[in-house]
DNA sequence: CTATTATGCCTCGACGTTCTAGGCAAGTCT
DNA sequence: AGACTTGCCTAGAACGTCGAGGCATAATAG
């Protein structure tokens, strides 16, 4: 019964996670939501009004590929894979995030 | 030599950075922008274009409040005070801040 | 058997925040 | 005189996220 603590996504993070949950292996928009929300330990809700335009700018700036498959069941679904400019593109937008965390914190040890 | 490292901003986050700084005191606007640059050990760099319009607003919703003076040379500038709400707002906004630190790196460490 | 829920895709418009680029005034420094 | 700093402000554009919808198929519950 214990609530869950859901953590609010903050403008220009969500494209890390999807590439993020892209990087552990092909997967299909919807299963994306599913995987963020597995990793982060059930913190992190994407909304499909979110996803599916993020989805397509990140394939529009080449960062992932799409292409129709099936999934296990033998439904059809369109999946994701992360270029090798998607791979860069994680490291730098995890940089970018670390950055911002440490002077996060900076600010919060200021006396 | 050595090239600062400048941390992006995120949308969100800059309430909360402001409300930090006005916590150590009050200050005017353009003190504001010096204070974070400080505080954040020169990592942060907030624009004019985004401190007023955000001063504005923090003062709409009763965080500060704002009365004009004069600084330590006799310069008029007006004066933001954090109140007793704008407390307990920076208190709700670092607490949201640390969920979705934590949330990302859950991300991070998922296999 | 029928209704509901879950899976899967998508679009549209509203919303809020930040940035770029300006403008203005007064003081300091060369 | 000119440039730079301090100090305030605005307007418009850009951008990403969300809420609310729509559609189709499959699985589950009643």
């Amino acid at each position: 019964m214990t609530e869950q603590q859901k953590a609010a996504l903050l403008q220009g993070t969500l494209d890390m996670l999807i590439l993020k949950a892209v990087s552990l292996g092909p997967l299909h928009g919807y299963g994306v939501i599913q995987r963020i929300r597995q990793m982060s330990g059930e913190m992190l809700d994407i909304e499909q009004g979110s996803l599916y335009p993020a989805l397509y700018r990140i394939e529009q700036r080449g960062w992932v590929t799409a292409e129709w498959g099936e999934n296990e069941t033998g439904r059809r679904a369109k999946f994701y894979s992360l270029t090798r400019a998607g791979r860069r593109q994680l490291a730098v937008e995890e940089e970018s995030w670390d950055r911002l965390v440490l002077a996060v914190a900076k600010m919060r040890q200021a006396t």
